[in-house]
DNA sequence: CAGTGAGCGAGCTTCCGCTTGACTT
């Protein structure tokens, strides 16, 4: 018997605080939400003012009856969860569900896990904040009907099971106009120009100092004309002025500022960090990792002060309060930072130690001095023009913060010239030129969003959720509207002049350029579904929207504000879009007509067709009638980064250069083509892989197409551990994994105990009988 | 999991936000 039950959403907040309340205190957690809506169907009642239909969630069952028999038992009631609309609503369905006496059941919240905060969260009850929870039921309710009224439309008009909802097509829409941005953009150039001139440094050195015309060049002519007049120019300091400046470290991280510095500093993927930072935060070395609030505890902010007074001293720090500015911030929990600050690193693994490192830094510099800086410009007049050139230097005074961090950022900057420290110069010195370089540059076009560049553009709209940043990328890439991956670049030319010794020469030279590293780029559904959502659903795909709601949620919360009156307001309207797209919007494939064959004159289109975006060669049907056409039309997939609103007549017409035949092997047929994995050659019904940057598909001959299947027989022949006389269906394989046993197209595991060379088939058909039969057919993760 | 693209129809797909494991051909 248990005198106090505190509930928490979080197993391993649980078991720090049952440290801090001592005996008369049980400590459990409800793991999150306990109850949602109803799987099937709306969930909703629409005719019944939006009643919702709540039901336990089945993997909550287990947790809900422990919880239930542990809360009779208990004489006090507490439920901690979190102070903020999820967090109120899940201590409202506890309540529900448990069937809690108000009287034994009190409502505490804190923002930090420390004792002082527990304890007197203790003291200090309230009562639960109903309109706060109705809030959030604004807010599941309408997420609900537009996720739910929506999708459908899409499978009549596009393509089954593809999905829309308030939070991911706006993700996406971001990512399919950013594409056409880029798209759309021609770059244009100038000529930068860069000076080296010869000085002597404090010892008598002769060192270089750069400089660099403030203002570029538009064209080649301009640019020569200006070498011309250097040619006998006299250089001379006009002017030098050094100004002071200061940097500040940034704030501690949020899950959003945490994923992009890890995605930058670190290389992770916005999912990799969250999984590293979960473990981090169970085995209690960092505070949690779902949070938007950029507030450090009373007690860090001292831990920190002790730890930089010790390590580097007290004019290395600086107390600083950090403000929230995002959107749509709840602040339910402090900001990411270590448990025990004085710890710079903790055991673990490699990956775990590198981002435990940086949460350390982070947090350290935020509380460290600013770093001090002395910016000097000199100005070099050119005796034949009224141009001048410009030398910046940059002195570090004192180091700050920047002793532990400096926050990255996510475009390269084009001129990178590190500016450091000037050689000594005074006004009116004449400069000795060694050379003048001019350069051709290119705009840049905008970037392509990275996961973690695309998490800060959705928290700045106040888009979706720390705790659902990670889950949005997932689900707009497997709904297959994004994908990420690299891009080679292409090759460009671009224009040198250089004037040394009197002469100018030119030059011709080649770079790579538009090389993209795990970039986000829409698919072709991507941009149907957006364009469509676009059409239809303005309302939804609008990027005010959710603010508008927030702002609307917020009310509710206030208690100005019934939630299903709000829903209602919304609803009607909403609902009149659907019906309306149902019945006159057009069916979205994208078709685009690309011309006609040069040798044939039969029209080349492409669209989205039930696998996927495809080219057509020859029309479906006669002319203008509806008439079957006499010869049916060629059909070819598109191929990987090929674009149906981007391909050309030509990358169309390679397409259908594939299949082809190559001859006969074993009495049987031997083509090669290209398929979902790349290009592959068929024999047999049997398929196998080219071997990649080897062999070309439109070159290969029959003689490697036959190596290659005999490559293939060899080391399929080398999986096979065992077989079996009595029942050929049964084999003992080496896979991936290791060892498994295969049988009628299932898989099965086989236990540890025993050695896959030594199986009967007696065991084998005992681990087939006892193993789940799970299909080998690849699944979509989703739950 | 690779090839396909006539048409019909049954049955299915889907949201966002709060939490962890289970499990991996």
């Amino acid at each position: 018997m248990v005198e106090n039950l505190v509930i928490v959403e979080s197993p391993a907040k649980a078991k720090t605080i049952e440290k801090f309340l001592g005996k008369d205190f049980l400590v459990m957690s409800s793991f999150g939400h306990v109850r949602d809506l109803e799987k099937k169907g709306f969930g909703v009642d629409i005719e019944n003012n939006y009643t919702p239909k709540y039901i336990v969630s089945t993997d909550k069952k287990k947790v809900v009856t422990e919880l239930k028999k542990l809360s009779k038992e208990a004489k006090t009631v507490w439920i901690a969860s979190d102070e903020d609309r999820e967090g109120e609503a899940i201590a409202w369905h506890l309540m529900e569900v448990l069937g809690l006496d108000v009287a034994k059941t009190k409502r505490i919240v804190f923002h930090e896990i420390t004792k002082e905060a527990i304890l007197k969260a203790i003291e200090t009850p309230r009562n639960l904040d109903i309109s706060l929870v109705n809030a959030q039921q604004a807010r599941r309710v309408l997420d609900r009907l537009v996720g739910f009224e929506v999708s459908p439309v899409l499978w009549k008009k596009v393509k089954p099971a593809l999905s829309a909802g308030r939070v991911q097509s706006v993700a996406v829409r971001l990512i399919v106009e950013r594409e056409r941005e880029i798209n759309k953009f021609t770059p244009t150039s100038a000529f930068r120009v860069t000076a080296i001139f010869k000085v002597k440094d404090a010892n008598g050195k002769t060192v270089d100092l750069k400089a660099e015309l403030p203002q570029r060049f538009n064209t080649k002519e301009e640019t020569l004309a200006f070498l011309e007049q250097c040619k006998n120019a006299e250089f001379s300091i006009a002017d030098i002025t050094t100004k002071p400046s200061r940097r500040s470290p940034a704030a501690p991280f949020t899950t959003s500022t945490l994923q992009q510095e890890a995605s930058r500093k670190l290389g992770y993927s916005v999912s990799q960090t969250m999984t590293i930072a979960q473990r981090l935060y169970e085995n209690g070395k960092i505070t949690y990792m779902r949070t938007d609030s950029v507030n450090l505890s009373g007690l860090a902010i001292n831990t920190a002060k002790e730890t930089i007074y010790d390590t580097l001293g007290e004019k290395y720090h600086k107390v600083r309060q950090y403000k929230t500015k995002a959107k749509g911030a709840q602040e339910a929990h402090e900001a990411i930072r270590p448990t025990y600050i004085q710890n710079n690193s903790v055991d673990g693994t490699a990956q775990e130690k590198r981002l435990y490192e940086l949460i350390w830094k982070r947090t350290i510099a935020s509380q460290m001095a600013d770093a001090e800086l002395e910016k000097t410009t000199v100005t070099i007049n050119v005796s034949t023009s009224d141009k001048h050139f410009v030398a910046t230097g940059e002195v570090l005074k004192f180091d700050g913060f920047l002793r532990v961090y400096l926050e990255s950022k996510d475009d390269e900057e084009e001129n990178g010239s590190d500016a450091g420290l000037l050689p000594p110069v005074k006004v009116n010195d004449v400069l000795d030129m060694k050379q003048v370089d001019c350069v051709q540059r290119f705009s840049l076009k905008p970037p392509r969003y990275t996961e973690a560049s695309l998490v800060r553009k959705l928290e700045e709209q106040g888009i979706g959720r720390p705790s659902t940043y990670a889950p949005i990328i997932s689900t707009i890439q497997n709904r297959g509207y994004v994908v990420k991956e690299d891009r080679e670049g292409v090759e460009r030319q671009y224009d040198t002049l250089t004037l040394k010794k009197g002469e100018i020469k030119e030059a011709t030279k080649t770079e790579i350029t538009g090389a993209e590293k795990s970039k986000l780029f829409p698919t072709d559904i991507g941009l149907v579904v957006n364009d469509y959502l676009i059409k239809n659903f303005e309302m939804i795909l609008n990027y005010s929207f959710t603010a508008n709601v927030e702002a609307q949620f917020d009310e509710i919360a206030e208690g100005e504000r019934e939630w299903t009156q709000m829903i209602d307001e919304f609803y009607h309207p909403f609902h009149e879009k659907v019906e309306n797209a149902l019945q006159t919007s057009e069916k979205a494939n994208a078709e685009r007509i690309l011309g006609n064959h040069p040798e044939t004159g039969k029209v080349i289109s492409v669209k989205i067709g039930r696998y996927g975006p495809l080219a057509q060669l020859g029309e479906t049907t006669n002319g203008d009638s509806d008439e079957p056409a006499e010869e049916k039309p060629q059909f070819a997939s598109l191929r990987p980064g090929q674009s149906i609103e981007t391909i050309t007549l030509e990358e169309a017409l390679e397409l259908f250069k594939l299949p082809r035949q190559l001859g006969e092997y074993e009495e049987k047929v031997v083509t090669v083509a290209i398929g979902r994995f790349g290009p592959y050659v068929r024999h047999d019904s049997k398929f196998f892989s080219l071997e990649k940057n080897v062999d070309d598909p439109l070159t290969i001959q029959l003689d490697r197409a036959i190596e290659l299947i005999e490559v293939k027989r060899e080391k399929d022949r080398k999986a096979v551990i065992m077989t079996y006389d009595e029942d050929p269906e049964v084999r003992v394989l080496n896979g991936r994994f290791g060892p498994y046993i295969s049988y009628k197209k299932k898989n099965y595991k086989i236990p540890k105990s025993q050695k896959p060379e030594e199986l009967s088939l007696e065991e084998c058909m005992k681990i087939i009988e006892a193993g789940p039969k799970k299909a080998t057919r690849g699944k979509k993760k989703s739950k």
